[in-house]
DNA sequence: GCTCTATGATTGATCGGCAG
DNA sequence: CCTGCCGATCAATCATAGAG
């Protein structure tokens, strides 16, 4: 189902200095995320973007805030509670916690930035 | 749907468009880097310093940037030509600089 | 003032590397 | 060998700013 192979690609020196690096090149494989099973065997499970209803961010953003990291039982709960995979849970919390970090580090920066911009 | 809209909550989606100065270095960055165009996390404050934005924010776009050129490069083309242009101005004038600095300093 | 495109931010998920 | 985490990145999407 894929369409890529563009007319030319391999060694296609552009005129100008403009050429076709590797990191233009990179494509990420798509999401694994389905349980290929249920309805008609179609080409296209999950291979999309899962969106995460509220209800279910609500829960994890509650159990965030008891434990930033899940022991493989709660892991299972919550996934059983929510509907969703282990690795859905488990990448939730790994990315959670990447945010936490984030937000930690911009919310001191600012203070000695707005410093010298003011 | 309806749980989508749940993305009201990101009132600091407020966001505002970098400074024309600011996309003009980091476009000269990209431009110049365009083999391998990830600044390293100090190469990310420097940026960050000079176009007085974040370094999240210098991520963002290199981010952007890098998708976006990937997915229409001709789209970009003009832009890369001018900017591949720019650079290689001010490589030049770099380099009469280290040659002028290499005479007077290595008899 | 409104429609359409450019662009900054968000986020579920992937990639490579490291530790256990 | 296998699994979880980290840091960086991808890729699709959201929502708004700005061009026409």
């Amino acid at each position: 189902l894929n369409e890529d192979k563009e007319p030319a690609c391999p060694s296609e020196p552009g005129p100008n200095a403009t050429q076709t690096f590797d990191w233009m090149k990179v494509k990420r494989n798509p999401p694994k995320t389905a349980k290929v099973s249920e309805y008609g065997l179609l080409g296209q499970p999950n291979t999309i973007r899962t969106n995460f209803t509220t209800k279910q961010l609500t829960e994890l953003e509650k159990e965030f805030h008891f434990n930033k990291y899940l022991t493989r039982a709660r892991r299972v709960e919550i996934a059983a509670t929510l509907e969703l995979n282990e690795t859905q849970v488990k990448i939730w919390f790994q990315n959670r916690r990447m945010k936490q970090k984030k937000r930690e580090k911009e919310g001191l920066a600012p203070a000695a930035a707005s410093r010298a911009a003011k | 749907v309806m749980i989508l809209r749940s993305r009201f909550l990101d009132a600091r989606r407020k966001r505002r468009n970098f400074s024309k100065q600011a996309t003009e270095i980091l476009n000269e960055y990209f431009y110049s880097h365009l083999s391998n165009p990830y600044p390293s996390e100090e190469a990310k404050e420097e940026l960050a310093k000079k176009c007085s934005i974040t370094v999240s924010q210098v991520s963002n776009w290199f981010g952007n940037k890098r998708i976006r050129y990937k997915k229409n490069i001709g789209k970009f083309q003009e832009e890369a030509n001018l900017y591949a242009a720019k650079t290689a101005v001010t490589a030049a004038h770099a380099v009469a600089a280290a040659v002028q600095n290499n005479q007077t300093n290595s008899p």
